[in-house]
DNA sequence: TGTTAACAATGAACTTTTTTCATATTGCAT
DNA sequence: ATGCAATATGAAAAAAGTTCATTGTTAACA
């Protein structure tokens, strides 16, 4: 009889907005595509038309949807704001959370989560583990680090949780004129010769070796340095290949100032998790953060997949 | 994973205020005192605390069920405009709403209703229609009527759609020496020789009459007026018993002006339904009309029980 | 001090809604 | 045309939500 409209409706409306489409709309919100096309269908027949234009990207949407999208944007922002209230109300609200990175490049999306995460939890005290750590889940058993983000689920260290966050693809970078460029994908016997450009860390922590160049019995050279702009410039003057996130060279290949090759026929993945001490896994504010990484890096970063 | 906080508990949480218990919110809502309670008891287990006080009348809340009522008090009443705005999208805006009444006294309750519904659909053309109609039902098949408040659910009319409104006790009022003031209640033999002063309707319209004395086979002498407080201005004085719904006398009861006395071992009850054109019936100002009158009359007539 | 009445809690059965799964359809781009 | 990405759809499964029947609990009252 009453009103069925329920704040599930208006998340996933507002999800459909800054996703960008409903298959990922669903992927933000933990649920299958198909689950928001019921929702979306039973709203347009309780509110007799569409929400939206299926086909524009991004979505445009009909006066009913943007008058439910206007109410999303009143509403969910109150909600979210009362459920940061009970949940301090019920664990209190102080806290500390020191995070430990495998790669510097993931402070490109680790930051803005954090200043997200700084404004809603004030009283935690966020840092930054520095130096370098080539093991940084090893950091947490020693009281060093509450969170680490890491490239491997490793189930076997106790009393650490592992949080999956997202998986995404790491291609190969050339330079503009490089002899490779034009080949469909790189097969392992490709990097014969070559020099590999990386970060700074050992062999068995990059995934084109542990995956591609470790199973074919290969081993290479390799060049390393820490800045993501550093490593494209030696590729761009020709010192080699590297193999990055796609994420993390978007733009320079947007730009034209190098250029990618899928590698292997099915390309090449990676995934990130990220391994917090059990004791902090279940709080309200660790779990907080977890949700502000995922949901910052899908709208924020290119072509990645949630785990 | 996510939040589980819908508007449902939130409805949920406000009715418990408005209506002061849980079984009273049930009403409210058109569920079960359980279905509530359920949901209360999972609130109180995702946010880890008693929401209120079960004992207290009214409910005292405690800090999270406060800040949850707080919540309730930002974004409910965005819900309800919205969900007007998007009504008015389906089916325009405009329409009218002639009311014929059965009673006078369904005017005390009918006002406020009447008022608020102004507000919310201003384009609405509402008229009360006068003189003096014993069979007010009759009005909407001839079209000088959208809808009628009446006594009884007569299914049989074609064309017009009951909707159930309440239900309600009517008491005897006697004046404070009267003889039969002190007995537990009255039976039909009672009147034998009395004066019984009513509203100006027919007989059968009574519900003394058609439930106690027509069965009793007791006809009894009659005086009307029209006005509430001339009616029980003769009964203090003496001239007779009035049968009135116990909404409508409550504060004169309430003062001692006069006294009350149940009518039958278990009480006489009315109901009053609302009857609709049944074009009409379906249109979402029709519905939103039904819906306020009820919610007003729960709300502001005391011992009224929702049907 | 029982008795009753009103309110709330509870567990199990039941109903409805929501979600998934598997698959079809659609529109668009190559 | 063919493939791809997004969406739709129906049936099955899972998960909520609701009711029913009953029991606790408290307070008022004879």
């Amino acid at each position: 009889m009453s009103s069925l409209l329920e704040l599930r409706h208006l998340r996933t409306l507002t999800a459909l907005r800054d996703a960008g489409n409903l298959s990922r709309a669903a992927e933000l919100l933990n649920l299958t595509q198909s689950a928001l096309s019921h929702q979306i269908k039973l709203l347009e027949s309780i509110y007799g038309g569409a929400l939206y234009e299926r086909k524009s990207v991004p979505p445009r949407f009909t006066a009913i949807g943007a008058r439910l999208l206007e109410l999303s944007d009143r509403l969910l922002p109150h909600v979210d704001t009362a459920e940061l209230d009970l949940a301090r109300l019920a664990a209190g609200t102080a806290g500390q959370l020191r995070i430990a990175v495998e790669c510097h490049t993931c402070f490109d999306w680790l930051m803005p989560a954090m200043d997200e995460f700084r404004a809603r939890w004030p009283e935690v005290e966020m840092d930054i583990v520095s130096g370098f750590n080539p093991d940084p889940v090893g950091l947490i058993p020693q009281d060093r680090a509450d969170f680490a983000v890491v490239s491997r689920h490793d189930p076997s260290v106790p009393g650490v949780d592992f949080h999956p966050l997202f998986r995404f693809e790491i291609v190969a970078i050339l330079s503009r004129s490089h002899v490779l460029v034009d080949k469909p994908w790189l097969e392992a016997a490709d990097f014969a010769g070559q020099t590999l450009i990386t970060y700074p860390v050992p062999d068995e922590m990059l995934d084109v070796v542990r995956q591609l160049l470790g199973p074919a019995g290969m081993t290479v050279q390799r060049r390393s340095t820490e800045l993501t702009a550093a490593l494209l410039q030696l590729v761009a003057s020709g010192r080699g290949i590297a193999a990055l996130p796609l994420w993390a060279v978007k733009s320079y290949l947007d730009r034209g100032y190098v250029r990618h090759c899928t590698i292997g026929k099915d390309g090449l993945y990676g995934s990130l998790y990220g391994a917090c001490a059990g004791h902090l896994s279940g709080t309200p504010y660790m779990a907080d953060f977890v949700r502000l990484v995922r949901e910052s890096c899908f709208l924020t970063l290119p072509g990645i997949t949630l785990l």
